[in-house]
DNA sequence: GTCTATAAAGCGATAGAC
DNA sequence: GTCTATCGCTTTATAGAC
């Protein structure tokens, strides 16, 4: 009998792959048992407050990822252009690596919506703000960088529900490229 | 005991309003029973199938919607830039009487993907066509009516996430105005 | 066409041995 | 830190009276 010893961050991974294939409630505690090869037992040991918590971890593990590769490079960015052009790689690798599902955006359904409204409005907040500022470096006005930025999260997350309806990435991998010529576009 | 008769559309109406509030998995046949005020003799009468038969029931009215409001009138439009006007006026007022959920882009989430995969993949390429339509219309090349009508379908989506994400309608509403003028701007 | 009672299965969570 | 057995509850679905 096969017994493998993890630490927590093995756990979140593995819930991570479950979670997007499956989705929170999709992901009942026999099947994460399976398909992410934990066990109950060190489940509830890794996370005391249960799913929730589970799912917690794994939103935070998100949140960090996007915060290191793509927030703060965008807020601290010299060169704007080269910044958004490393969003575009970044995000469309991330999502078509992981099951075309931002974990975020599915939160907004379902029913632990309000236990999760909070980081879910800081991650939108934080993803539309520090491209904001990576277009306002790039020269443009407060008003269009702002709009610019939650048209471009907005045309993101809608192009994973098409990506994912579709059972390709061309529609998406289309929509991130027009995305990014719109961002650089010349100021009106 | 108040004791309704209803017929069965009645019931898919309630029905929807249920689904889109708490999701497919989250509108347990107690919490519809409840909200929707059919009783569970009432349901297995006009769904023989179940759970799946009520989503699937749902999800034609809401298809059946879309294509006489949205999809015929782009499909048939002599004066494109009106039928666009009106797409976008009557999805936003769609949409927002409607908890902010597109049911066809929850269904690429969760447990029931496959089961209803084809449907919500004729939605959103009824959608997309359609629209692409009127753009050729409105004398745009195949090739960039394709380009803007699927960027399009994808920002009113992606403004669904931030709208429930951010729990208003600020944003989806710009989001929707500014598509609108992008379908409308002069070819590239 | 609607009701209630109930069956069978699965759920999240816990306990206690190892 | 991991395992298994089990608790208590909810789930979808069905049966049969009205």
């Amino acid at each position: 009998m096969a017994r493998t010893v993890l630490d927590r961050s093995d756990a979140v991974r593995a819930l991570a792959g479950v979670f997007r294939k499956r989705g929170f409630e999709g992901a009942s505690l026999s099947v994460i048992q399976q398909e992410a090869g934990v066990g109950r037992g060190s489940l509830y040991h890794f996370f005391p407050e249960g799913k929730t918590g589970m799912a917690a971890a794994v939103l935070e593990q998100v949140s960090d990822w996007f915060e290191e590769r793509i927030f703060t490079p965008l807020r601290t960015a010299h060169d704007a252009t080269e910044a958004i052009e490393a969003m575009s790689r970044e995000v469309a690798q991330y999502f078509i690596s992981g099951e075309r599902v931002c974990l975020f955006a599915a939160m907004t359904l379902g029913e632990e919506r309000d236990t999760f409204a909070d980081s879910v409005r800081a991650y939108f907040t934080d993803w539309v703000d520090a491209l904001a500022v990576a277009l306002r470096t790039g020269g443009l006005s407060p008003q269009e960088a702002a709009d610019r930025a939650l048209d471009a999260v907005a045309a993101i997350q809608g192009g994973l529900i098409l990506a994912r309806a579709y059972g390709d990435d061309a529609a998406f991998l289309g929509i991130v490229a027009r995305t990014e010529q719109h961002l650089l576009g010349p100021a009106r």
